[in-house]
DNA sequence: CTGTTAGCGCCTTCAC
DNA sequence: GTGAAGGCGCTAACAG
């Protein structure tokens, strides 16, 4: 009862916290004991067990998970890294990483790489300082530098969006080849014959690199070139810009484009209605991700879906399981279907923009 | 040399990481040394401060921020609360904190709430046990009950859009009531009088009731009442059963609609558009929050905007400021300007559906 | 300027 | 079943 006794109020400052001691001293038995209590790895007689979590209760005991992170070299804590968080799907995935997390008792810390590679690496840096307990990238946003170094350090981690060709790792994704297909197939089918795709950059991104040569591919299968591959980034100002630079003063520009992402679509959407264009009767669009403003009622934009949310569900589970069994599993993808969804940025080439073009040929 | 000598090697499995006590023998002197030479607290002879440097570098040595975290009780990790990643703002606020975040070699962990009591209570347990340096929360994301927590266990905190009225603290934000005013004098000054407000549940979140409030009394100073208050939800399906339910088989419908964001008045929009009404010369719509979406060419949706990024920015400023020095700064509230962007959804109320309305009257 | 000691809070031997 | 001792990796206090 003596106030001077109580540690926690040594002086006015910054009210301790409880500790296993506290428990201890109060319930007249050892640390390990009430380690042993609330953890349950060893038996406890139920009485003084009983007695142990009231007072943990009582006191408002909650043990210190630095202090067990210190002990038993689990942190409960994942990170998800991503180049941009509010780009197209990273929310969503976000949102899916973190429930599983949750329901775990994990938590998830967020990176930014903005597509810089020194960002990238501070990122890296600390959270191998904290020990985390894995990492799931997102799309293109880490370099092989930092792979590796997660490698080394033996940090589990996820792809999520991009596999690195020569690090085999967990993954999780949709088949970019696939998809691409579909697409110029569905253009192909409408009479489209000049295609352009736009976005990304394939430097940074073996998924845009995959896509690109997948476009070729597919239309050199069919006789065709592209008429303009152009590599401006991921955000919609980026669509905006190569929209710009396929429409103005070229002689003959695109029937149809497919974008890096809906993101790029849109902008490149936006740049076509400035100009005057009709979309889709002057200019096909497709998208590629099917993220929230596609779906708009004004927007409709053709694009291909990913699911998101359950992609990130996904990468987290896959996670999590590593870290509950010590011998690594063997790198395990998990392929969701894509689909396409037909919207109203897609439709036969219209004559105006084709004549208007041919017109200008000498 | 001796290899087995070497405690990064007991046994084949997980490399330990090497601590500050390999670099101490590795350069012959003591722990505490290497400590001082590293954080440079204390003065350390220049010539084996280099040594203890160089011997750092070359072994790969990284101090364990757990090991710290247990010792100076900071943990550089702070928390960001949300109802929703996803929804509207939340992913760009999210970038901003990051980003400031990072800058101070401080990581964020993301939590959802869903509005979930004890979704939310989890959320902060764990926060709690892991001693984050902080909390910023994100509108309506914290019941009463949790922010009185963090405020028993002195944890610093920021809150963004939402204001605690019973709880002073830190906060961000724009002014609510300035807000609706501006959003209804502009929809008066069109000529509009039959104005509902759509969206958000006042139970969980004072802003919502701070809005409806507001939108009510700007209402009643002008003689008139509103034709309808519909606290549907937040999501883009929230605002569209709103829609639905504002006019399907109403006498009198709103000539426009106010909604709590732009999520929500998408959502109308589509209801509107879906039933062959045309915006704005039937139903004129307003936003909140200038999400991305809302600006795409083909939804220009009238709206308020909120500085998102720069909102995340301050908090994370204001956050880590308070982590620097130990006296509680007396709350701080930053305001930021609110900025009506008045696009394609709104215009004087047109005569079609006012007609219709009428002759359906006895 | 540098080394020794102690302890942050917990869990895991090892004795009893 | 339970208690005592030791240590996870680091830094603050105290000697020298």
């Amino acid at each position: 009862m003596d106030r001077h006794d109580d540690p926690s109020r040594v002086n006015g400052a910054a009210p301790e916290r409880v500790t296993i001691q506290d428990v201890a001293r109060y319930c007249g038995v050892a640390a390990s004991t009430v380690s042993n209590a609330i953890t349950g790895r060893r038996p406890v007689q139920p009485a003084t067990r009983e007695r142990i979590l009231q007072a943990a209760t009582d006191l408002g005991y909650r043990p210190s998970a630095i202090a067990r992170a210190l002990r038993l070299r689990r942190t409960w804590t994942v990170a998800l890294i991503t180049a941009n968080l509010s780009v197209s799907l990273a929310p969503e995935v976000a949102r899916g990483v973190e429930e599983v997390a949750l329901a775990n008792s994990c938590h998830v810390v967020i990176c930014n790489t903005d597509f810089d590679l020194d960002r990238e690496t501070l990122h890296i840096d600390l959270l191998l300082d904290k020990r985390v307990d894995g990492v799931i990238t997102l799309a293109s946003s880490l370099h092989d530098h930092n792979i590796t170094r997660l490698r080394e350090e033996q940090v589990p981690f996820v792809q999520i969006g991009r596999r690195h060709v020569e690090i085999d790792s967990h993954f999780v994704g949709i088949d970019n080849r696939v998809g691409i297909r579909t697409v110029v197939d569905h253009l192909w089918g409408l009479g489209h014959r000049r295609l352009a795709f736009i976005g990304g950059t394939a430097a940074s991104s073996s998924v845009v690199r995959e896509k690109i040569d997948t476009f070729r591919q597919v239309l050199t299968e069919r006789g065709l070139a592209p008429t303009a591959v152009l590599e401006t980034g991921f955000a919609f100002q980026d669509g905006y810009r190569a929209g710009a630079r396929l429409l103005d003063g070229v002689a003959s520009p695109p029937t149809a484009v497919v974008a890096v992402n809906d993101d790029a679509a849109l902008g490149v959407l936006e740049a076509a209605l400035e100009r005057g264009l009709r979309v889709p009767e002057d200019l096909s669009i497709v998208g590629w991700d099917d993220s929230f403003p596609a779906s708009l009622h004004r927007v409709r934009l053709t694009t291909l879906r990913q699911p998101a949310y359950q992609m990130g569900r996904a990468a987290a589970t896959l996670l999590l399981e590593q870290l509950q069994t010590p011998p690594p599993l063997e790198p395990r993808h998990i392929i969701f279907p894509s689909q396409l969804i037909i919207r109203h940025t897609t439709a036969p080439p219209g004559t105006s923009r084709e004549q208007r073009a041919l017109s200008n040929e000498p």
